[in-house]
Parts: C-alpha cells; structure tokens; sequence
DNA sequence: CCCCGGCGATACTGCCGAGGTATCGGTCGC
DNA sequence: GCGACCGATACCTCGGCAGTATCGCCGGGG
C-alpha cells in the first residue's frame, strides 16, 4: 500500500465526494476513481458504497480511514523528524495548549534550562485537541496534556500535578459570591452556556455555547457575560478584574501530564521529562 | 514520502550494503542507490556515508530507521486491519508468550466466551518479543504483556495480576532443596548460566547462555542441566516432574497486563478488556 | 607496484502506470 | 422529459522506475 494511495482514500473518505477530494489532492476525478477501485481490489475489500447521488463509507472503510490517517501521520513524523535531526541543531519542541498550566509550564522550561546539557526548548501553544496530532506526526517531541480532557493513549507520561477546577463568572455576576458551587449550579443556575471546544477534527459539537479556540478567547467571553467555564484552578493567575473564579468541588480533578512519542530515543527528551517530574 | 522508499531506506540501512539490499527487495542495484539519492535530496540531508567499501547510518539516518520501521508497521496494519473488517468475520486475535501465564489466559478466554456477544479469540502463541510487533503491524488485536520484561509503551493497557517469581531448576540440584533463593545465589552459585532471550529484532544478546525462543526449549534445556532461569511462579503449573522451582523474594515482581493499539474502537475488544478486568 | 575484485554511482534505454481529456450511464429535481 | 450532477470508462500521453552496461574508486594479494 503506498502512502499516494492513502491519501487518496482519505481525501475521498472524508469529502465523501470524487470530485472535491480530487481538487483537494489537486489530481483529476477519474484517476481518483480508478485509484481507490485499485485499492478495493488489491484489499478485496468494498469500501466505499457509491450511488449516484452519494458516497458513504463501509465499516471496513471507517477502519481503513482511522488506520490510513494513524499510519499517514506516521509517515510525515518520520521524515519531519529526520529533517530536524539532519539539521544537527539540537533543541525540543514543546506543544502546550495555550494558556494552561502557565506557571507549570514556565517552572518546567526554567528548571530544565538550568540543568547542565539543557537544549533550546522550542514553545508552541495550540489551539485545544492539536497536541495529540503534533506529537504523532512529529511537529512536536513532548506535550502538556490534561487529563481527563485529553488523551494520552498511545504516549508515554508522567504525571506533574493534580488541582481541583473552579467556575469562572462574569465579576458581577450572583453566583461570584459563593465560596463554592456545583457542577449542577454551574449549568443550571448560571445563566450562562458552557463554551464549545474543536473536537479532534477542529469540528465542533452541536450545543448552545459560543465555539471557542483558546482560552484568551474564552476569558473575553466570559468577561462579556455571554458564557461561563470551568478551568483548572491554575487559571486564576491569569484572570482578569473583570472576572471571578469560584471553587466547583465536584467537577473533577485535572491533571496535567507531560507526554512524549513511545520508543523517542533522546537525551534531551529524557533531560525534560526529569527535569519535569522533579518539579 | 511513499512507503516504497521507506522500505527501500530500511533494507539498506539495515544491511549496510546496498547489493544484499537490493537482492533482499528483489531488484536491481542502481535503482536503489537512486533511489536513496533521492530521499536525500529531498530531505536535504545525508542519510548514509558511503566510502567505496563501507556503508554507515548518520544519526539522521538512525533516526529514519526506527521511524521508518513504526510507519511501515502502521501501514501495515492499516491493510491488514482493513481486510479483517472487510470479511465481515468478527473475531479477535490475541496474542500470548508461549508457555506464559497460561491459566490466566485459560480463565480469560473461558470468562469472556461466557459473556453475551462474545466473537471468537484467535490465540497466537508467539516467541518472546513478537507480541509488541504483532500488535503494531496489525496481525493481532490484544496481547498478553509481563511487566517489566515487556515493554508497553505505546499501548493501552490494564493490569491483571502480579506475581512473583522462582528460579527453575533441574530437579536434584543442590539448590533445589531450599526454601528461597537470591538472584545472586541463582546466577552465582548454581553454576548453571541464565538463557538469552531474542531482542525484539530478533537477535541475541553476548553471553554465556544458551539462546532459547520459547519457555518449553528453556524447561527442557533446565531439565537437561544446562541452564537456570528466573520466571514467574505461575510456571509452575506446567513443570515436569523432572524440575524443581524455588522462590527467589528479591527478583522483580512481575505484572501480567492485556495491551491493546491506542484508538481501538472495537465492541469485542472492549468486552474482552472488561472480561480480562472482572476476573 | 600493478592488477583484480568488490562496491556504489552514472549513463542510457524501455516500459509500466499515473494522470489528463472526453464521454458515458445512471439518478434526482424541476 | 430534460438538464444537471456524479462516478465510471475509454483512450492517450508522458514521467519516472527498473533494467543493463559501464565507470570510478579503493583495498588486498601476488
């Protein structure tokens, strides 16, 4: 199976449609069409069942597209990260969502930059749900994550640190009074809708809340008094006057893990991770 | 970068030598050094140094090996994946140590044949170390791993039992009659050398010992009194009359864990998981 | 010291197959 | 019933992969 046919399969996979996932590869229909029967034969496998009216994906199909997206993201690590090796230019790239575990994460990139044969740690904040995707397909050597929000399946971790969330309200707003709130209170009784986050795919799910990116974004939102959020209580460093955080005892537990490719074979890698589980 | 050109990278990064190379991927020479110019050039980096009698990795070309090797098994498993699903035959295929933790899977498989919509479990009993590939490349679904000897990284995974273990020695033995050993005791003063075990790219380690690919070859070389071995108690059940086992307290206790790919997202898989936990 | 043998690179050729254009056949909507 | 849309088919072109022949380099043996 070469990675061209993959990606062919995918970009019909997900367009659902010969002609646009064509223009999307940049290639005409009907090599697209023949490609993809040549897949199905080679495989003995139907997966696409195609009306003339539409396109939809069989389950060995769905399977074919998860697996072709893990192994394509395979592919492009590979060579990215051959490239960075080739430059000789030693240094990591660190993924971390943008504005979480902000004073984490500046402890973590001190106490390893004090440390004798420290490299340049290259910072890149994410939207939310980009992290998993950069690690796989090598953009990134290591990551924050947040459990329970993120998953770690497939990484190796360490866990840094556990906190409790709190509700952020608009200053102002009736519930900011309480010394504490519950989950329940926060939904119901708020007023206010909880934002929506970019699914994996950067879709988002249906729901009432305004869709958010980032947590900047969010805090404006909230500020505005058109949504309200509950955050790891870290987030408090960052809050504004216009905006009051309220401990929500019931909502879980976060905690932040710091997560690396399986089998990453760097003594820079491995300098950070001590450097962050000695924190 | 097409996955021929991975393939073509490993062959010869792994034979150093670009006619057995070529021989080993059945096709001619000249195409293959090509070939490799090729992915140099679009990399922009030297992958392999060449003097006219000698072929050695650069570290950017250790780099592409092993990342090389993981993307090549995720297309691989892509393929495989998708044509199981395509049969339209549910069924699992787990993969197990020969000779390791076999009461734990006999109860596996009787507790999740009982279960409401059990599928049938394939089991591979493999050589140590071919589990973790197995379960990369698609040939298998589930694994049975022993912690620490296992790695698990990159998997998901849930621990089922934990033991410790015994030294396996010829019956008679002069040490057979005690009631615990050391592990130095056992390596020292047996006067019988540990196995080598195969490494995950199938060779074997330097040493005194001699090389075994399964636990019956091992039990069979003890019995002979041409080795000992340090292996979980659970072994026990399947000694001969003709070995004796003895506790060894200070040797690592070992973990049984069933693994599976991150991202898994099948109904028999998880039902098995859950069967494996309940028991 | 020279020549031979081994190895990777280069030169040149041929052919397979990926991709393009034109068109067909089926289906839905008006 | 006709037009529009969509995927499949027919046919052609051409780039690039693979093969053969050969070169250039180097080390070892006579």
């Amino acid at each position: 199976m070469e990675t061209r046919e993959l990606r062919y399969f995918v970009a019909v996979a997900e367009e659902l449609h010969f002609g646009r996932a064509a223009r999307r590869l940049g290639i005409a229909q009907p090599p697209l069409s023949r490609a993809i029967q040549q897949i199905e034969r080679r495989l003995g496998a139907e997966l696409l069942t195609r009306t003339s009216r539409s396109v939809t994906l069989t389950e060995a199909g769905a399977v074919l597209l998860r697996e072709a997206k893990a192994a394509l993201d395979a592919v492009d690590a590979a060579e990215r990260r051959t490239r960075r090796a080739a430059t000789g230019r030693p240094g990591l790239v660190l993924v971390a969502k943008a504005g979480a575990s902000a004073e984490l994460l500046a402890k973590l990139l001190d106490a390893y930059a004090a440390e004798p044969g420290a490299v340049p740690v290259d910072v890149q904040l994410s939207g939310v749900a980009q992290q998993e995707r950069s690690l796989r397909d090598g953009r990134a050597d290591v990551a924050l994550l947040h459990r329970p929000f993120d998953s770690t399946s497939g990484f190796d971790t360490e866990s840094l640190s556990t906190e409790g969330q709190v509700a952020v309200l608009p200053a102002g707003h009736p519930l900011s009074v309480r010394t504490a709130l519950s989950m329940l209170e926060v939904t119901e009784e708020s007023g206010l809708p909880l934002p929506r986050w970019p699914l994996f795919d950067g879709s988002y799910p249906a729901g009432p809340g305004p869709e958010v990116r980032d947590h900047a974004q969010l805090l404006q939102l909230i500020a505005l008094g058109r949504a309200t959020a509950v955050l790891p209580e870290s987030c408090r460093s960052q809050l504004r006057g216009d905006l009051a955080a309220v401990p929500v005892p019931d909502a879980p537990r976060v905690t932040t893990v710091i997560a690396w490719p399986p089998h990453s074979r760097s003594r820079a890698l491995a300098g950070l991770v001590r450097a962050a589980t000695r924190l």
